[in-house]
DNA sequence: ACAAAAGTGTTAATCTTACACCCATGT
DNA sequence: ACATGGGTGTAAGATTAACACTTTTGT
């Protein structure tokens, strides 16, 4: 068994928020290195006591001072040698959600800087982080046809008109107001809390909410959430 | 940044076969450590210059004489901090589907013994090989049900009470053959080669073979393989 | 002629899609 | 009264699910 191996182990995260309609990555500006001033994911090296999870955990108060609402493995890249031109790294990736109200402060930070920017507005990356980025992206939009993970981006009570609005715009199509109604309504994971949105133009609107425990028992019984349309 | 790491990292491979109407795994006898003589995954430490695919295919050509014919990357194990009681190792695990003409020889092992086992037949595994199993099971269930992996198990050409069979027992489900048949020729990625099986009891079955080109013209145009049924 | 496995269609039920008008409020 | 966004139903079309008999061969 060879021992002598030289290969460091990484994890990064790419988080995504989401307001005023637009999908949103958190990067962070590196402040050391060959990458210095260039935009990158959150994320480090593993400690040795740590788990995976702990380590990402850690690094997103670290980095950003950000506790995330869902975190799930992505994948390990490790298929290139150089992708760190300092030593050999290979990083597992998390993909996280963050509920849209933790979107503003991004406190504790010990990096130089730390932004959400749009998803169609990012700049250059560190690494390969554009192409862990990619398949971050594809990634929600899949998982979103499967699984309401849309919730841990809104806000605890939330339009009907948002949760259309975030299916459009993350999955980039149009879609059919009262057939994305009737089908979300069909599952009967969120409810309806009896409360009207703050006033604005137009009719008012309700304000719902994920049942969560409906949602749990729901998974229990093995239904499965897709969501089809045009 | 902490350079000073102390985490080794390792590749495991899930090797699913079908024979007889039956799914099996790969496994291999641990023939030192902690461990010895019992049953493990193909598996081992990824070296300093190769990538983690090399490292899979390596192992697999070293410890079990084998080449696969689909592998995907399934999960990274790093949670459990002890999981490997030696010292820390995070282990990629990759998920491969061979022939099943490659089932009978296992050539140039260096393991002490390569064996393939029932899925339903499994011995304790070393470390967390039982869990990396039972993910990948869950994986090829998942995956059978919208992408058509099952042609990787079969031999290039191949009966349709075959490829019936592997859906059922895969599955662990009754299917309904006539809704089943309709449903895969729908795709349009089989076909008829004109022969006839070797005969045998009852009237004789056509042979049919994938069509790998027409299929990736399918995928191209984004056309999704699921399958539903009782 | 019979045993064994292969091959084949139709119908009812369900789900999906397409589509347009009224409602409640603020200005 | 009108502008704005919220809320709602129905009918046609497509897909799925349930179901059993005929065909071809070997014995």
């Amino acid at each position: 068994m060879e021992l002598n191996q030289n290969i460091k182990i990484a994890v990064d995260a790419i988080v995504f928020g989401y307001s005023e309609n637009k999908l949103n990555v958190l990067l962070i500006k590196q402040k050391f290195g060959v990458f210095k001033d260039h935009w990158a994911l959150v994320g480090g090296f593993v400690k040795d006591g740590e788990t995976l999870d702990e380590a990402v955990n850690r690094e997103l108060r670290e980095e950003a001072g950000i506790t995330v609402n869902y975190l799930e493995q992505l994948y390990t890249f490790g298929d290139n040698v150089h992708r760190d031109p300092r030593f050999r790294v290979v990083s597992v990736a998390y993909f996280a959600l963050v509920n849209s109200t933790a979107l503003q402060p991004i406190a504790d930070s010990d990096a130089d800087e730390a932004r959400w920017f749009s998803i169609n507005d990012i700049p250059p990356l560190a690494f390969d982080h554009d192409q862990i980025l990619k398949l971050a992206y594809q990634r929600i939009q899949a998982k979103l046809t499967y699984h309401p993970i849309g919730f841990d981006l809104l806000p605890k009570e939330f339009l009907f008109s948002d949760l259309e609005n975030l299916y459009c715009s993350i999955l980039n199509k149009e879609i059919d107001r009262r057939n994305f109604r009737k089908k979300i309504l069909s599952f009967g994971i969120i409810e309806d809390t009896g409360e009207y949105a703050p006033k604005s133009k137009g009719r008012p609107a309700k304000l719902y909410r994920f049942n969560q425990t409906k949602y749990e028992q729901l998974v229990q019984e093995g239904i499965f959430f897709e969501i089809n349309f045009a």
